[in-house]
DNA sequence: ATGATTGCAGAATGATGTTCGGCATCAAGA
DNA sequence: TCTTGATGCCGAACATCATTCTGCAATCAT
């Protein structure tokens, strides 16, 4: 055999598997990225230049997309937040609808799965705004009609987290299925 | 007047509105913080211990919330992407729905108005993870239905942006409202 | 058993963040 | 109009940190 014996692409230096020390350290960045090298290898048990070697790799396989300075959207004069179910006339409408990226109110474009064709996420300064972006929606050939979902509270918001649930309680039904699942992950 | 003439808190020195430079600084910063101050300043014309002084200014005023890694979801092995609309029956279910949190599955929490009370943005390794957190979901007293809409295709996902549209065109009924607008633009 | 590879620590070097002093600009009040 | 205070910027100095290099230890494959 040619190839590790834990799976059929390990070992292949420019995307590997996260091990814990990655996970660590993605922990630490994801919620503060100004850290010195010579801090972050202090909180994760490593030497400055460990770190830094590590957090290069991360940054070059593509596990940290970007460091970036993330803004308050009510400083930046966006304190209304919005969810939008976009409803079009049959598929294939994606990229008309991505004109509206054009806007920075616009943060998320998603095609779902479910009782709607579109979803989108998106900040504006007010109600009246958020009514122009859909005014700007409906001049779009195919879009059929919207629902927004108006937040009223904030509780959680944060980026992609390193971590995942190792184990789901109510899921296991016995240790073999739960074994065989883990088994059978795509990582 | 004790005060500034164009408004109630201007010039209060911790929380004034962004001005031109500051919303460039946060352009470029939101789409790199590891760009050092001298080309920070270059970028946007501004002498390196400048652009320092505004950005410490930025983070210390709050409109730069924090400088993070932002992780790559299927790096970190969560490929599967959903939002889940929550009935809960009356109001007030928020603190104990909170304990959810605890999962890195899920990234976001809101109230919203509409047909639904809560909606969650949450990020799973699989359609069993999914599965385990809506079972989790389920056991949280109070919840009374869910609804997911499972993502399959991401077209934009970014952070807060820091530019605002200054014109909806739609919603100008007269030239006077479009040049107060226009005059008002933050660009 | 042995050679190759990987990952980490310590030290040196270069780049960068950060602070300081001085100057120009602007607004308010005499 | 002149003065006074505050603000924001620049250039230069200094301190800190990022980055590279070398060597060593552990691991894996032959």
């Amino acid at each position: 055999m040619n190839e590790n014996t834990d799976g059929i692409r390990r070992k292949r230096a420019s995307s590997r598997a996260l091990d814990d020390m990655d996970r660590k350290l993605l922990g630490v960045l994801a919620e503060d990225a100004t850290i010195s090298y010579a801090d972050l290898g202090e909180r994760v048990g490593l030497s400055p230049p460990a770190a830094h070697e590590r957090v290069k790799r991360l940054r070059r396989s593509g596990a940290i997309r970007k460091v970036a300075a993330l803004i308050d959207p009510e400083a930046s004069g966006k304190p209304m937040l919005a969810f939008v179910h976009v409803d079009t006339t049959g598929w294939g409408k994606t990229p008309v609808l991505l004109a509206i990226e054009e806007h920075p109110e616009v943060e998320e474009i998603h095609s779902v799965a479910g009782d709607t064709c579109m979803l989108l996420k998106v900040r504006t300064e007010s109600t009246h705004a958020l009514e122009g972006l859909l005014a700007r929606l409906y001049d779009t050939p195919g879009v059929k009609a919207t629902r927004s979902y108006v937040v009223l509270s904030t509780y959680l918001e944060r980026p992609v987290q390193p971590g995942v649930t190792a184990e789901w309680p109510a899921l296991v039904k016995n240790a073999q299925a739960g074994v065989a699942a883990f088994n059978n992950r795509p990582g």
